[in-house]
Order: C-alpha cells, then sequence, then structure tokens
DNA sequence: CGTCCTAACTTGAAGCATCAAGTTAGGCCC
DNA sequence: GGGCCTAACTTGATGCTTCAAGTTAGGACG
C-alpha cells in the first residue's frame, strides 16, 4: 500500500513544486470563475455552454453525441444527461440518425443559438480579463502549446475542439 | 440580453483561438486525470487528498477550517461537507478552539496521515508524468508564473499553499 | 436465419458540490 | 448586562457527475 508502482519516487524540488501549486490553484479556480460568471450572467453552467457553443459553430448546428462529448472531454453519459436537461429547456432537441448502429443527433434549436449568442459576448470577455488579455502574447503562445502538451500526455491521440 | 456589459465585444483572434481551446481542454481534462488516477490508487478524489495533504504538512498536523477551505480554494460549505465526510472514515477529527468566535480546527489522524503518505507517491508520480516532466524547465516556469498571474486577476490579494 | 458481438447510447442510484438558511460564540456599545 | 453585530461554521435541499448496468441497432460468422 506504500509502494504504488515505484521504489523511487522524485520528490518535488522547490522549483517545481512552486511551479506546480500555481498550476494546481489555476485549474481548480479558473473552471469556478468561469461556471460563476456564467451561471450568474446568463444562467448556466460552463459545460451546458458548451456543448452548446460547439453546436452553434456546426453547419447545420448538428452533431452526434459521441462527437460532443469527444469535443468537450466528457463521457458519454455524462454528456446524455446534460442533452436531457437541455432537451428538457428546449435549447437542443434529440435525432436519431437512421444508418447502421445507434447513433443520436443534439440539434440547437432556435432558441438554444439564440441563448449562445446572448450568453458569448460576457463570457469571452471574461475569458479575455482573466487569461488572454493578462498575458503577453509570448506568454499565452507557450500557454497553449503546453497546454496541448499535457493533454497529449493524458490521452495520446486525439485532436481538439471546443469552445 | 444581448448585449453583457459591452457595446463592443473584441472575438478571439485565430491564435488567442487556438491557445485558449488548449487552456480550456486543459483545466477541464488534468483534474479528471487526476481524479482518476487518485480514485484507482488510492480510492480518495483530488480534493480530498488536497486537504489531507495541506493538514499533513502543518506541524501539529491541525488547521483552521476556513485557512484549509482558503488553502485548497473551496468554500467552507464545501470543506465542511468533506470534513464530516473524512470524519466518517476516521481519517480526520473536529476540534472546537477554545478562544472567541466559532472556530473550529481539523485535525489529521494517524490513519489519515498513513493515508495520505499512501497515497502521495503514485500521485505524484502522476503529476511528474503529465506536466513536470512533460515540459522543459523553462515552460514549466512560465506556467507557474502564469497560473499566478491569472489566479491573481479572479481573486486579487491572496497568497497560495496546497498540494 | 439464428447466434454472438460491438458500438453508441440510456438509465437509475449513489456521491459530491452548491446555494440559501440556519446556528453559535463572542465582541461591542450604551 | 442586554441587545445587536459579525465571523465562522453547519445543515438540508437541489442539482450535477459518475458508476455500473441495461438497452438497442446492426454486422459478422457459421
Amino acid at each position: 500500500m506504500a509502494n504504488d508502482g515505484s521504489d523511487t519516487t522524485p520528490w518535488l524540488t522547490p522549483q517545481e513544486r512552486r511551479a506546480w501549486l500555481s498550476i494546481a490553484a489555476l485549474i481548480v479556480k479558473l473552471p469556478n470563475a468561469l461556471d460563476a460568471q456564467l451561471q450568474s450572467d446568463s444562467g448556466i453552467g460552463f459545460f451546458d455552454y458548451m456543448v452548446l457553443a460547439v453546436l452553434s459553430e456546426e453547419p447545420r448546428r448538428t452533431l452526434q453525441l459521441s462527437d460532443i462529448a469527444a469535443a468537450t472531454s466528457a463521457s458519454l453519459s455524462r454528456l446524455s444527461h446534460t442533452v436531457t436537461r437541455l432537451e428538457r429547456q428546449g435549447l437542443v432537441r434529440r435525432e436519431r440518425i437512421p444508418g447502421p448502429g445507434r447513433r443520436t443527433n443534439a440539434v440547437l434549436t432556435d432558441e438554444g443559438y439564440a441563448k449562445v449568442v446572448a450568453a458569448a459576448p460576457a463570457h469571452v470577455r471574461r475569458v479575455r480579463d482573466l487569461v488572454i488579455d493578462a498575458l503577453t502574447p509570448t506568454q499565452l503562445r507557450t500557454l497553449g502549446t503546453v497546454g496541448a502538451r499535457v493533454i497529449e500526455r493524458i490521452d495520446p491521440g486525439r485532436s481538439c475542439s471546443d469552445d
């Protein structure tokens, strides 16, 4: 129970530790901050917003559930529950795909589209305030690169696309 | 409803957008990955682990609830519920502070201490694999700096200390 | 053409987080 | 020393996430 996979466990150096503390705080606080902004300004959570946003960028405002799940880094189960809720709010609608297998699309309704359009400006502004405009272009670039690198480590072989 | 706080909402440039997509994926996936590792190796969530870890670094393995909440970026309510659960598992114990006000300490039990000690190596290894060792020292340094900067924007005036 | 198989989704229960209301223990002020 | 105030928690309800188990629609194999 005290040896989970290695005899030698190199602890963090003071520099590494300091960096890690900042990163840990970041990945806790940034999602909270974005959730809070969207919740209070538009009555919607960050994840729900991402789902609507992803759909709004599709030509037919339509995407298969498993593709949405991949785009938002969520489990299919989570997504299914979420789509059920969004459906109840009239923002989205389900649609069976006729072909082979048991595939289902989610389609953004007009009301759903209006919701994202209404929510986006304040959301983007907050993202700018907290992240984009807080950093130099070089820092932002590094952050993007570094994020992609870590993501690649988490699940090797994936692209990314959400908002 | 279409104008949440500004007439001119500068959208993201393609570079900014690409960076933001990486960052968004990062703040969703990294917590999930850490949670999954801790859950499967030690049967404990990331947040619970942080609470125990913070306590384990105190001289008397004791800290006031509101200080733990601050150190882990959580609400007092969330922390109180969590401490109740940890208490039920025998990992922590509550202790009223006699002085003024209605202050309460959480104290790490021996069992709780054993738990963190057992969980830490695999957790640290995962943090190394995913983040620390995936980046150059310069990138890590930048990431730390940048994290601190964003945190400062989120709630101005705070230090950080957790694991 | 029937059985097995897989991929994609659904569902229900259990756990965890959040929000809004309480509660509690002293200070403060007259 | 009685009423009021604040800070620090606690609690219960509600909602979201996860987990494990189920369901469904074809395809492949024999």
